[in-house]
DNA sequence: GATTGGCACTCGGTCGGTGAGAGTGCTGGA
DNA sequence: TCCAGCACTCTCACCGACCGAGTGCCAATC
């Protein structure tokens, strides 16, 4: 056999037992997060064969770019490229027990409000993965408009409130030139919400344009402008916003962090590229995941992020839900838990 | 002399000179992060004397307890108590700049709506001081009713939306025993805020029981669910919620903690016990500071608490935002930075 | 041809010792 | 009251040696 190894030019059998070499390599590092050699490996795992044939196997693992030894004369540690390959194939589903389903769904059905399902969602991912959990808040998405309020907050200064028929609420804060009285402000709520009630989002551009012209003069600008900030709002241009917790999670697993945590926690506070790299590996359906530099994001080549879509049943995601760790986690156990919460949180959801 | 020191067996000067040892201990190892010692004392700073009485000075501030040294023949190091002194007596106050103090007004008042606003000032504090911020959102005492909506939300479930006067939005979800029709809805609706709008938090309860009254029988249930759930959600026992921001610069700053920044994002994560915390800290006005073991929650006795409430002119807060860092902490820099972002964010709140 | 036992080799981690440096406390004198 | 000098202590960095884990290769075996 020519020193270059190439897959192809192995029968199955042999095949077969490297795949199995490559698990148990990374079932153990994961475990004991120290690199593992050929003799340990073999004591723990019923592989049939002695050290020398493992080291064997484990050259050609090596070859192939699935495991790296960190100095001559150590054990070796899967690659992102082998953790890809156990996640892809050789990782066993493994689904949660019964118990722990049960605890995840009444956590979030005590949840009482929409911020608080969102909170209490964070805390099971941080909770069960033992890593650092990140949930986007649902977005407003294909909703329509319930009820709109204008509040007046002093100083020429309005707060337009728009809660959606999905129980979404956004307020925005809105300049008004010169002053308004509590009566003709009255009377413009009444009018925006007998216009827009019950309208969807792609409707309201019309029924607001109509209303402006339906108006007395004086009050035309402030129409425009209250149409133009619900509109903003409710579009999903409108920056999303997201929960971070468990970071104390990366502190206990993250003493293995060669470059330490700082990288990863800077990575995590730039919530708008964080979203971006969600928004773009999560799946249509199902779990996600980024291992290592499969990761664009800077801090975060260290890491992987396992992500699901949640908000709706049909398959058309409302939002992210992930739980980010150590590229060295037990991934089965990860994507069960995110799996899991994004299905009940799905279910717990209006809408 | 004797050997046991006391402050007042020392002259005037004596003891002036050796508040200002003290205070140059502190300025010097806040920069430096080291133990400073005689010599360097007297190199950096102006005291006129020579190492040797420096050396007196700091042995009568050991016996005090304000410094103390890792081990022998190390530099000393402030205690607790020393900083304490330090903060109460001997810090001279650091207003910010004009330019800084302009950012801070424009990047508050770009907020978009007041979740935005508490996050800018969350990102102003953490960028400014250069430790963790924590932001209280706004309580919700003393506002009034604006107004009531009640959304659907399929499956037996209604979404109760509160609008105070004040801007601030609460949502509660409530299970409501049968079906509900959309015009019944609307019609609770309509009696709910012709009864309770404009009313302030102490009268709603009268208003909803005569409420409850004047409704017919099937729906007297559904009227004092919601009842409860208003009062409930406007009651300042609600949990109150906080916002938390600038992890990473523990990272950046933490690498001097004795334990690791385990133990402090640990209890950071502890948001009942931190609000508390900041809560029986947080003076009538100004800004009060609390350090090291003077912070009773467990993993923060290696932290310094910078707090100050906000929320209206007149002395009465409504909310906390505070920093926390290291107990070896610039103080004037940060107190300042808190005072300026709390003072600022009096202003831009409505209320 | 695959597997295995044996063997030499490499390299990181640990341990003990050593020397330099920093800082202190103390003492005696101005 | 201050200060210069001195002996002492303790940490840290460095060095060398050793140990053990793990590898790669080779020849023998199934």
């Amino acid at each position: 056999m020519p020193r270059t190894f190439s897959w192809t030019e192995v029968n199955a059998v042999s095949e077969r037992r490297r795949l199995d070499v490559l698990r148990a390599i990374v079932e153990d590092y994961v475990r004991t997060r120290e690199p593992v050699g050929s003799r340990i490996l073999t004591e723990r795992h019923k592989l049939g064969v002695s050290p020398a044939t493992v080291r064997n196997d484990m050259a050609a693992l090596e070859e192939a770019g699935l495991i790296a030894q960190p100095h001559t004369s150590a054990g070796r540690v899967p690659t992102d490229k082998g953790y890809r390959l156990f996640v892809d194939q050789l990782a066993e589903v493994r689904p949660l027990t019964v118990p722990q389903k049960r605890a995840i769904e009444t956590f979030l059905s005590e949840a009482v409000d929409l911020d608080d399902v969102v909170a209490r969602a964070g805390r099971l991912i941080a909770q069960l993965t033992g890593h650092v959990a990140v949930v986007q808040y649902p977005s407003l998405r294909r909703s329509g408009l319930r009820h709109l309020e204008l509040v007046p907050t002093g100083d020429n200064r309005v707060l337009v409130v728009v809660i959606t028929d999905t129980g979404r609420v956004e307020q925005r804060f809105l300049d008004v030139p010169g002053t308004l009285d509590d009566w003709t402000l009255g009377e413009l709520r009444a009018r925006f919400n007998a216009a827009a009630a019950g309208r969807r989002l792609t409707e309201l551009g019309s029924a607001f344009s109509s209303l402006a012209d339906a108006v007395p003069e004086e009050h035309r600008a402030l129409v425009t402008a209250v149409a133009e900030v619900v509109t903003a709002a409710l579009s999903e241009e409108s920056e999303e916003r997201i929960l971070l917790t468990g970071q104390a999670n990366l502190a206990r697993s993250g003493m293995g962090f060669e470059q330490g945590l700082r990288p990863v926690l800077e990575a995590l506070e730039e919530q708008v590229v964080l979203l971006g790299l969600l928004t773009e590996m999560t799946d249509e359906a199902g779990v996600a995941v980024s291992i290592g530099h499969e990761n664009r994001v800077a801090g975060l080549s260290e890491t992987s992020v396992v992500t699901a879509g949640y908000g709706s049943s049909d398959g058309d995601n409302v939002a992210i839900l992930s739980s980010i760790g150590p590229t060295r986690m037990d991934y089965p156990g990860t994507i069960a838990a995110v799996r899991a919460v994004a299905r009940y949180l799905s279910r717990v959801l209006p809408g």
